[in-house]
Parts: C-alpha cells; sequence; structure tokens
RNA sequence: CCGGGUGUAGCGCAGUUGGUAGCGCGCCUGCUUUGGGAGCAGGAUGCCGCAGGUUCGAAUCCUGUCACUCGGACCA
C-alpha cells in the first residue's frame, strides 16, 4: 500500500506551517477537549479525561507505592489564612479568584479559591502533629486549583486545572530533603517509563522557584518545537512554613520543634507534554502505556460471512491479554476509521478481513511509523503486547534523539543567543548564580533559566554573561 | 494586562448600497458499497458571540462587552 508521507487527514495543519495551530488542531480534533464560555476553563471530553484517568492510576499506585495517603482539603481559604507566609502569598495573590458572597450576603472575611493548598495542609497539621511519633506526614490530594492566567492554552496553562499535589511533614530535614528527591524521581520514572518522555532533572535557581520554597526540583522536558515544557516539580520548604503556621511537635529529646516540609505536583500540563512530544502530521500519537484504547481492532469487508465473528474472537483475545482493545464494526469505511483512530493517536491497529480469516492471520498496523505487519493468530496476544512495548521504545527514543540533537553548549552570551535563534532547544552554560545574569539572558536572548541539573558537567570557570566565577552548569531555554 | 486578527449551521466559509441568510463538508433516512476519509436519491439543522443604540427595517451602521487566535509581558 503506497501510503508513506501521504497526509490523509487534512483537517490537522502541518506542524512545520504553524505549531500552535497544529497543537490546537490536535486538541480539539481528536476530541480531547472543548472551550466553555469562560476564558481558560475547558472542558474535557471523555477522551480527554481517559487520558487523565490513567494518569492517575499510575501515579496515584507510585505514590501509595511510598507510603502517601490521600486527603481532601477544602476549595476555599481565608485571606487570613493565605497571608500567614509571605513569599508565598506575594507570588500567588495577583492570581487569585477571591469569592465575596455567601448567598446574597457579603462575606465577612473574602475566601481565596486555591491556587495551592499549602497553607490548608498547614492548618491541617498543626492539629495532628504533636510528637515525633505523628511524623511523618506524607498526603496528597488529587484536586483541581484556580489561577486567574491572562493567557491560556489547552491543557498547557488553564484557569482551572487538574493536578496532584503532595504534602508532607518530616521531623527532620534530611528526611523531608530525601522526600524531595524520592518524588522527583517518581516524576521522571513516570515520565520516561510511562509517558515515553525523557526528562531533565535539576534544581530552579531562586528566580524560578516556588514561593515559599527554599529548595524546587524540577523535571525538564523538550517539546517537537524544542520549547521547553517544565513537566514536575518537587519542594523543599525547610521548616518556613511550619514558622509560619507555628507547627510544632515534641522530639525524642523532649524538646519542641519545627517539622521540615515538602510539597510536589504534577497536573493535566503532561497532557499538553506528551502530544507535543509525540504528536505528528496525522494527529495525535499516544504512548501506549497511558493510551485509553490501546488497540482498535477494525473488521475488512465485515458484511461478509465470519469476519465480524472473528474480529470479536481477536477483540476478545486481546483482552483477555490485559490490553485495552476495543472494535469498530460501524459502517463507516475502511479509510475513514484507519484515518480517525490514526488522529487519534491509538498505538495498535489491528485489522482482520476474508483474505486473513483464510490464512489464519491478522495485520498489526503501529501508529508510530506506520509500519504494517501481517502475524500469525497463534501469536496475536504475544506479538501485539511485544509490539506495544516496541512503540513506547521507538517514541521514548526518538523524543531522546530530539532533545539531545538539541541540547547546545555556549560560552558567551552572544553565542547563546545566536543558538536560540538559528537551532532553539535547550543551551547549558556556566552561571556566577546571579539574578542579574538571568534577567540579561532572558532580555538578549528571550530564554529563562529551566534548571541547574542534577549531573553536572563543568564547561569553564567563569559565567558566560558577566564573566564571575562560575558556581553551577545551567540549562537556558524558551519556555510554554 | 498591552498590541494585531477573528466571531454567520457540528466544521470550513460566502453574504453587494441596511430589506429578514446561503455554499461545501459533516449529520439524518433509504438503497448500493466496503483491504486507506465510498456512490446515488431524499431530508433536517441558525438568539448571524452577547447586550444596548440608530432605523419603518440591522448579520450589515454605532457603543459596550465576552470569547477565540497570533505576538509581547506574566505565570505550572
Amino acid at each position: 500500500m503506497a501510503k508513506d508521507n501521504k497526509k490523509k487527514v487534512e483537517q490537522i495543519t502541518d506542524m512545520e506551517v504553524d505549531f500552535a495551530q497544529w497543537y490546537t488542531d490536535v486538541c480539539k480534533k481528536a476530541e480531547l477537549i472543548d472551550y466553555s464560555s469562560i476564558k481558560g476553563m475547558f472542558i474535557y471530553r471523555p477522551y480527554g479525561y481517559a487520558i487523565w484517568e490513567n494518569i492517575q492510576k499510575e501515579l496515584d499506585a507510585r505514590f501509595k507505592a511510598t507510603g502517601h495517603e490521600n486527603v481532601m482539603m477544602p476549595m476555599l481559604i481565608p485571606e487570613s489564612l493565605l497571608q500567614k507566609e509571605k513569599d508565598h502569598v506575594e507570588g500567588f495573590a495577583p492570581e487569585c479568584a477571591w469569592v465575596t458572597y455567601g448567598g446574597s450576603d457579603p462575606l465577612e472575611e473574602r475566601y481565596c479559591i486555591r491556587p495551592t493548598s499549602e497553607t490548608l495542609f498547614c492548618e491541617h497539621f498543626k492539629n495532628v502533629i504533636q510528637s515525633h511519633r505523628d511524623l511523618p506526614k506524607l498526603y496528597n490530594q488529587w484536586c483541581s486549583v484556580l489561577r486567574w492566567e491572562k493567557t491560556s492554552r489547552p491543557f498547557l496553562r488553564h484557569r482551572e486545572f487538574l493536578w496532584q499535589e503532595g504534602h508532607t511533614m518530616h521531623a527532620t530535614a534530611e528526611e523531608a530533603k530525601a522526600e524531595t528527591q524520592q518524588m522527583l524521581n517518581v516524576y521522571a520514572d513516570f515520565l520516561e517509563n510511562v509517558l515515553a518522555m525523557p526528562v531533565v532533572k535539576g534544581q530552579k535557581t531562586d528566580k524560578e522557584k516556588f514561593n515559599g520554597a527554599e529548595e524546587t526540583y524540577t523535571v525538564e522536558c523538550m517539546m517537537h518545537d524544542r520549547k521547553a515544557l517544565q513537566s514536575g516539580t518537587s519542594h523543599y520548604f525547610g521548616d518556613g512554613f511550619a514558622n509560619a503556621f507555628d507547627i510544632t511537635f515534641t522530639g525524642k529529646d523532649n524538646k519542641l520543634h519545627h517539622p521540615h516540609q515538602t510539597s510536589w505536583g504534577v497536573s493535566t500540563r503532561m497532557i499538553g507534554g506528551l502530544i507535543m512530544t509525540h504528536g505528528d502530521n496525522n494527529g495525535l500519537v499516544l504512548p501506549p502505556r497511558i493510551a485509553p484504547i490501546q488497540a482498535m481492532v477494525i473488521p475488512v469487508a465485515q458484511h461478509k460471512e465470519g469476519v465480524i465473528e472473528a474480529a470479536t474472537a481477536l477483540l476478545e483475545r486481546l483482552q483477555a491479554a490485559g490490553i485495552r482493545a476495543k472494535m469498530d464494526s460501524s459502517d463507516q469505511s475502511m479509510g475513514w476509521k484507519a484515518a480517525e483512530y490514526e488522529m487519534k493517536g491509538i498505538p495498535l491497529r489491528v485489522e482482520i478481513g476474508p483474505k486473513d480469516i483464510e490464512k489464519n492471520q491478522c495485520v498489526l498496523v503501529r501508529r508510530d511509523n506506520g509500519e504494517k505487519v501481517f502475524i500469525s493468530l497463534d501469536e496475536l496476544e504475544s506479538t501485539a503486547l511485544a509490539t506495544l512495548d516496541a512503540i513506547h521504545d521507538g517514541l521514548y527514543a526518538r523524543a531522546k534523539k530530539n532533545l539531545e540533537d538539541h541540547t547546545f553548549e555556549a560560552y558567551s552570551l552572544e553565542e547563546a543567543k545566536q543558538i536560540q535563534e538559528e537551532k532553539g532547544g535547550f543551551i547549558k552554560t556556566m552561571w556566577c548564580g546571579e539574578l542579574d545574569c538571568e534577567l540579561k539572558m532572558k532580555e538578549e536572548a528571550g530564554m529563562t533559566s529551566r534548571c541547574m541539573p542534577l549531573e553536572q558537567e563543568h564547561l569553564a570557570d567563569t559565567c558566560p554573561i558577566c564573566g564571575r566565577a562560575a558556581k553551577k552548569m545551567i540549562y537556558w531555554g524558551v519556555a510554554y
């Protein structure tokens, strides 16, 4: 079948022509999302929500495996509570939405719709932590939060978005720091092994860190257009919030101590990330381990004797093998079905028709590379499972190559600027640690610091921006 | 939040000097088809983004507003 490089889905703008339009087209045409009447508030359609449900399922299992428990906090935060930690409120106040009426009566104190729940957790921790025996507290909640963003884009920047926020309290700084690293690693593992998105793990600069945190760690991913997406963050708070909220416990030494705190979160933004990491000009490409439908069975010439029965048998065998499979026996044409499920990014298409039945075979078509193979029905389950893994590996390898091919070293501001303009991607340089150099990089080259990678390299002795002594190697990029 | 563009059927669009809305695709029904977005016949679908105003009369003119979109600033 001559079909490669021939574009089949005319509704989707080519990403080379207009990446932003391509992205929007995919979100809409793959039926992930719909717009509502309020800016930045999106409707998750069943297919889009199903991706989030799978993300939740995978991550939640990892959180539980590392000892965390789910809780639910209120949606509203009294203004006085939000204001207890100074850096925190300064960071979030500009994007808070406020509830000022209860029914028809003005409220005595206005309530913020949670932009994040540190303050709520702290208020609660103060009540439930008395002794070292109450520690650690390892909590997580799945919820939506609200931030009054000025611009919005599907998945990447919503005013209301779904996420999880982990909040933990520990007896010692060492324990809390270990928790921060552990959760960063959980995110990295999930992104790489489930979403097939390679990450750069690192620490945020003071300028980029979370308001109120002592240290913020991040997993940064590179999108197909070579822009950076911060895909998850893990914060170490020290005892800053504990001090502000007067949270104390009696230690083994019979003295009062402030516990040490962490928080960490990932959001539906990751869905935007996987679209922009794996998608192509035919639409969405979903990594198999997160795809709501991993295999779509399509009976060919289904009006003929025995085809539906053979296809149904095939479907049941795939499902019994643990594969999320569906069958489309609607009266749409073969071509329509092929194009439709490509647009929706279903990893594997399984076709069976009269000729296949005669030969005891079926056809497997891979979404990631279009490869079409005839396989014996005797080896259906093993081949299908192996192919799903091969698709995951292929997607990861392709994304990894994109990341590696577009990560450059620069030794002067001029060089960094030039690389950004000509190639894009991540640019690594040494850095003195000063804010003014970050501001200068933003102003001159349009890039922000992405992170100081955990895996450091020594590129030079001095900061290429100011010439002072270098302290760290740092990644720069244009971010979403 | 600042600047540019755009809002008419599910989608893409046309709509003249103001006179009461159309095309293509899709959708529905029937028949014929079925190995890469099928064919024929028939049919349905509109608060012309929303709210005011001008006018005998507004998709069209005026004011305001909301949303989408592309840049910029800000932010997960």
